[in-house]
DNA sequence: ATTATGCATTGATGTAAGTCAAATTGATAG
DNA sequence: CTATCAATTTGACTTACATCAATGCATAAT
């Protein structure tokens, strides 16, 4: 089965992550900064996927999580009737492919939104270093249990107002925990892609968009974004 | 830091688990039928909570999972302005408490909609004993995992009939893979949890099933339930 | 520049589901 | 057996958001 000592793994693993500004988002727990100096792995293990690419598509096999470098992805799932329902959107430094554990293929299919890199992590391979490293099996679990958690936030007993408030504010808080801009930033996806992700019409985006603007809450345009009053915002998203 | 050797943890897990008829859908990938036949150490591990008795309640710290042997249970958070929001239904063979893991401390609250059995696991041992076997480690995160994918079964662009349709569906999957009927059930929670779960108001809840009633997709009394056309029901569910 | 093309915005109208209210049923206690 | 209380059901009315439709802007192609 494993033709190849989990040393060494674990050393391929260290190479890539080494110089990578992301890795403490990664992999926080799992290795430290010490661990990871050298390098030379890293290419091999590095993927860009252009606008409009797949990384993975619905049904098909899992074999790897993806950590994204740089860029931006949506997953989607086709329903039966072929109409798409968007599951996520992931950032920089987070984890995607999770959805595919279970029965071995994916669940979802990952779109880029943007030119965007990421590292291809063997998820058995990752699962053998995780039994040997202190709290990234924990970790692991923690991004699962979290990513469930964080579902309800963005939820069925809340009105368009406070869904789009809080879509804002899970953006908002992804991108400073990631050392950019908490207040401005641009969209990578469109009106139409939030509105399928939050149960909404693209007008209705549009439309309470254009209320925040008028209450002064943030400054819009397209799809630059800049908030004005997080504070706000957070009434708003509580009710 | 680990004052009981792995060995004897795992000693103790399987008697716990030796004789429980759930033990294949609480740990399947972890323990072999082999390895589960003494039970001395289970009642120890075991725990009864009555109906309307918190099993862990939002806040307070995270050590354990819990096990279902018998009963059911709700998972709920409370919004800053005091409604609640329920999360989760959770069955027999079914393992609840994971939502503790990350900032250590739970968040929701899990109360018990009968008197319910659980078997409670310490998750660092859990964790100790995931590293050593084969298998459970990717059961555990594949559990999670579903558990997100399944989040959009249920979700914000489905109409208060394919909710309804799905919850339904949902139910019986779960209490047929447990070995009770799929078509016949008696509900543990109230037409308003439901709604509230739902993302419906109690009223909608009530109305959908007598649709259903007359459209001869199920009977229905109270808190009874017989599905008599699945299959129109999976219709329904997909629209 | 000029036309295409897709996305965003804004307005007018319709509808699914919420809210409010009352009636019915069932469970529990006296 | 009757009273009480909660859950469910059913009806009348309201509303938040969807849908349909038209217009305004961008970016890209000619």
């Amino acid at each position: 089965m494993n033709s190849q000592p989990s040393s060494k793994i674990l050393d391929n693993i260290r190479q890539a992550c080494g110089t990578c500004s992301l890795n403490s988002l990664c992999l926080p727990m799992g290795l430290s900064h010490e661990e990871m100096l050298t390098l030379d792995q890293l290419v091999k293990r590095q993927l860009i996927v252009n606008k409009g690419e797949y990384l993975f598509r619905m049904e098909h096999h899992f074999d790897y999580l993806y950590a994204i470098r740089a860029g931006s992805f949506k997953t989607f799932l086709v329903s039966e009737k072929g109409t798409d329902q968007i599951t996520g959107f992931y950032l920089p430094g987070e984890l995607l492919g999770f959805d595919g554990i279970e029965p071995g293929h994916h669940q979802v299919t990952a779109v880029a939104l943007e030119t965007s890199s990421v590292c291809q992590l063997k998820f058995d391979e990752l699962l053998q270093i995780a039994s040997k490293i202190q709290g990234l099996q924990r970790h692991l679990m923690a991004i699962l249990s979290q990513r469930f958690n964080n579902q309800f936030t963005i939820s069925v007993n809340h009105n368009a107002e406070q869904r789009i408030a809080r879509f804002l504010l899970s953006l908002s808080e992804r991108f400073k925990r990631r050392g950019y801009s908490a207040d401005t930033f641009n969209l990578t996806m469109s009106r139409q892609e939030i509105g399928n992700y939050l149960g909404l019409a693209n007008e209705t985006v549009s439309r309470i968009l254009a209320k925040f603007r008028e209450q002064g809450i943030l400054e819009s345009h397209q799809r630059e974004m800049h908030l004005l009053d997080l504070r706000a915002l957070q009434m708003t998203a509580c009710g």
